[in-house]
DNA sequence: ATAACAAACGTTATATTATAACATTATATG
DNA sequence: CATATAATGTTATAATATAACGTTTGTTAT
């Protein structure tokens, strides 16, 4: 059993302040959040969001350049991730579903070449917005 | 049969040096490339570009902020795209996939919500990197 | 043709997102 | 302890993108 992951002091608030925003946060929305405790350039906040990347425990909405925190232990530090963004509220969900996971990561293209990560963003209404 | 789009000037100057391009471009790169032909300012190339998307014309790589060219007549106004990019080379190609397409345009959340839009990229090793 | 409207253009300024570079401090490992 | 690695703090700057405003060009209807 791998032992968990100790955060260190950046990495933990930037973290806190991810799991608890309701929607996808920007980095220099982070920032000014947390002005109060200490940080006070952009690079500690990046340097920590690139850590937490790595680490799994938040994703990069590449679409909307805002992070969200990971809601699934199983998406293998950011192998295979799948979102649906709401255009309307900006809302965003991870989508957490085995079979679409499975496919993605089993696609091959014409040539036969497999992939070792993939990104899937899905578009349109969430459900309080149609 | 639905007219040719005809091009206004500045988005086929744009739209030219992308499709000439080997590889994906970035905004700035292009400005950088026609500042010969008259075009000084960042707006006039997002404004191309913004319009070249709408079209279906061209597609951003939203991973890396930069653009290449459809090569998919049938990738519905961007409504259904899928790139495989080489993380070592940068080199990006559409997928053109009816199958992989199909399955996107058609899925569904645990909700039952589907989505009108979908923008999935795929990262690896090209054939020349590997 | 010309009035009215919409689309595209040109330009200046500014906002937003992200990284470079370098010195310092904390943490782990033998 | 000695050394190496990771994390931090800080200043500066690069790269990406949009706001705002006035002008020009192209389309459509009378
Ligand atoms: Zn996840
Ligand atoms: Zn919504
Ligand atoms: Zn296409
Ligand atoms: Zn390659």
């Amino acid at each position: 059993m791998a032992q968990a992951q100790i955060l260190s002091k950046n990495q933990q608030i930037v973290l806190d302040i991810i799991e608890k925003a309701k929607g996808p946060l920007k980095a220099y929305s982070i920032l000014f959040n947390v002005q109060k405790k200490g940080i006070n350039a952009p690079q500690q906040i990046y340097r920590a969001l690139d850590k937490l990347i790595e680490m799994g425990k938040i994703h990069k909405i590449e679409s909307k350049n805002a992070f969200v925190a990971c809601r699934n232990s199983n998406c293998e530090i950011s192998k295979a991730t799948a979102f649906s963004i709401c255009e309307s509220c900006e809302m965003v969900d991870e989508i957490i579903d085995v079979k679409l996971s499975k496919y993605l990561s089993s696609f091959s293209d014409k040539k036969g070449t497999k992939y070792k990560r993939f990104n899937l963003e899905f578009f349109g209404l969430c459900k309080k917005c149609k």
